[in-house]
DNA sequence: AATTTATGTCAGTCATGTTGACATATATGC
DNA sequence: GCATATATGTCAACATGACTGACATAAATT
């Protein structure tokens, strides 16, 4: 076999798989089950390649995807604590120590001490963790860019509504309240 | 302090964090640079959430992500060939082994030698397989379900319009060519 | 007959998640 | 002030799922 094919899977021939779709043709239930199933597979493909290229990067300086999320988050919100960043991440304290710990020690976070409650650890980045928030930051932010500028404003209306109900809480929707105008 | 408000990270307070946004106010570049920030966080929640009660059923039985990923594409596509699933899975060989070898063993899998090809292990679910992809499947085909009836079909169409424009390749974007009618 | 392809396997490593227990400092309620 | 709750950190032990690199076999292709 040539590698015509090779990189593009069921790219044709008489035993291309086709997929499976359960009940038959004049179902009504038959679209929306595609159509759901297609959702399924677009969440799949989108976050894989969403978050590849920064992967990339981070391995290259010992780090993974824990920390490009703290990192962002600590970004986004600067002085959190840490308990929020466990709130939003939703792993255990344990999980986040580790890679808290060392974003502290690699010198990307800077913790200091809360004057109100002065139990709190406020998390802020340092320069070299902003300029780390930013090379990953941006990989996702372009992409995104793109698939926004070639899908038009209506769409990412759109996108944003079926996002929103994808999500299980209210408190994580509250955080896209406030639209940009 | 009570825990009115510890359930909800950022929930008022003068201390209450607040997202830094890098450019300031009249910026044209502020909207924009807010709102693709948005999408990235979107995309972080709504998978979080997408893969929160599979993982949780998947645990209780001793699998994974991993398993899931199989048991859906296999599912999805029966008959289709180990790399097939590589291809579209994006691991390596030896990640996927382990993973398929325990499915194929715990009897969710069966392989048959390709007539064609007789060095291809065609991979179908068996009755196992479907009662199980059917279980994790359920839970993501419902929430789904429930975002696309609160958006609508015009956010629908949006929402699938960005998706496609976030994936990295064509190939993947194909598998989403004929839309149901 | 030589090469390529499809698949499997072994050994070792790493990142990231888990549970459960325990420790410390600080804040809050009575 | 004392008891309790909260915010944080830490230890040990473990599982999953990714990786690399090397090697093996059978079958298809050239």
């Amino acid at each position: 076999m040539t590698d015509i094919n090779s990189s593009k899977p069921f790219s044709g021939g008489p035993n291309r798989p086709r997929p499976r779709t359960g009940k038959s043709g004049g179902n009504p239930l038959f679209l929306r089950e595609e159509e759901l199933r297609q959702a399924i597979e677009m969440l799949f493909f989108a976050y894989r390649d969403f978050t590849g290229e920064p992967d990339k990067i981070l391995a290259e300086r010992g780090l993974g995807r824990a920390h490009h999320r703290v990192i962002y988050f600590v970004g986004r919100y600067p002085g959190m604590t840490v308990s929020s960043l466990l709130d939003i991440l939703k792993i255990t304290k344990q999980s986040l120590s580790r890679v808290l710990s060392q974003l502290v020690q690699e010198g990307y976070i800077s913790q200091e001490q809360g004057s109100v409650d002065r139990r709190q650890r406020l998390l802020t980045l340092t320069d070299q963790g902003h300029e780390m928030e930013r090379l990953l930051t941006e990989t996702q932010r372009k992409r995104i860019a793109r698939a926004y500028r070639a899908a038009g404003p209506e769409a990412v209306e759109g996108f944003r509504a079926v996002m929103l109900g994808i999500m299980s809480s209210d408190d994580d929707r509250d955080r896209f309240g406030d639209r940009p105008e």
